[in-house]
DNA sequence: AGGATTGTGTCAGTAAGTGTCATAAAGTGT
DNA sequence: ACACTTTATGACACTTACTGACACAATCCT
């Protein structure tokens, strides 16, 4: 595989976890099952490790000037989340599905380098 | 053969597999029986890995912390899917097909670098 | 410490995906 | 037209993946 590509629909378990897709799954695996979490205006990114390392920089300098940009950067590190993939599972802290709007069903987009999650909903509604 | 060319009345299995016609499997072995399916509207275009890459590279200047170049961004991913050519079937995920509104018979219509796959009635509708 | 909350491993049931083969249909050469 | 080869289909058994549930571990809070 060449990146995270596609729409799945997936559920979360009792305790808040994402049951990862076996092709998403293989990925991890071989990459490593480090992430970074982050919330994004209605949705979650979820970053490999290395590709979060590699994106800190630029995504500083973009808007290290502008003030609400600033703001908005500030909130972006705030609710980043370092976690893990365990036993093929995400563990979504409550803070994170909370910000999401996440419940039982969760839209998973690949995006390449990196994966988004969304509300179905909120998904739909972007998308129009 | 140069390409995917012509039009093909093939079934889809129980499990939802399309048999692939000998012409287009010829090709599909001696390059990679790697694809990537892609949703369109009302058809699935399959692009063997290669022509995806290719498509892939023009979006490299888009910003993924862009909003907009980032919803441009997830509207190509999104309706893609990768998938491989085993035992000279290839399956079609269950949500594609839903998308395609195909059902036990499906036209398959080589137009070169690619294929695509249409429920017949719509292909017959679109092309009067 | 005791109880509550949150996180983790595992497993069984179900659903989805895969390999293989027998038969039927279509195509080929003489 | 005939035998022969290739291709397409449907069926079946098997494997893998996804989900929900449960039991247990760790953490936090008085």
């Amino acid at each position: 595989m060449n990146g995270f590509l596609g729409t799945y629909s997936v559920s979360i378990d009792d305790k808040g976890r994402l049951n990862v897709p076996a092709k998403f799954k293989g990925l991890l695996e071989r990459d490593s099952p480090q992430l970074v979490m982050c919330v994004m205006d209605g949705f979650l990114i979820v970053f490999p490790q290395r590709e979060w390392a590699a994106n800190e920089e630029k995504l500083y300098h973009l808007n290290a000037f502008d003030k609400s940009d600033r703001n908005r950067l500030r909130e972006f590190y705030a609710r980043a989340t370092e976690c893990e993939m365990k036993s093929g599972k995400i563990l979504i802290p409550a803070a994170q599905r909370e910000a999401a709007g996440l419940k039982k069903e969760v839209t998973l987009v690949g995006m390449s380098k990196t994966f988004e999650l969304w509300a179905p909903d909120r998904l739909e509604e972007t998308s129009k």
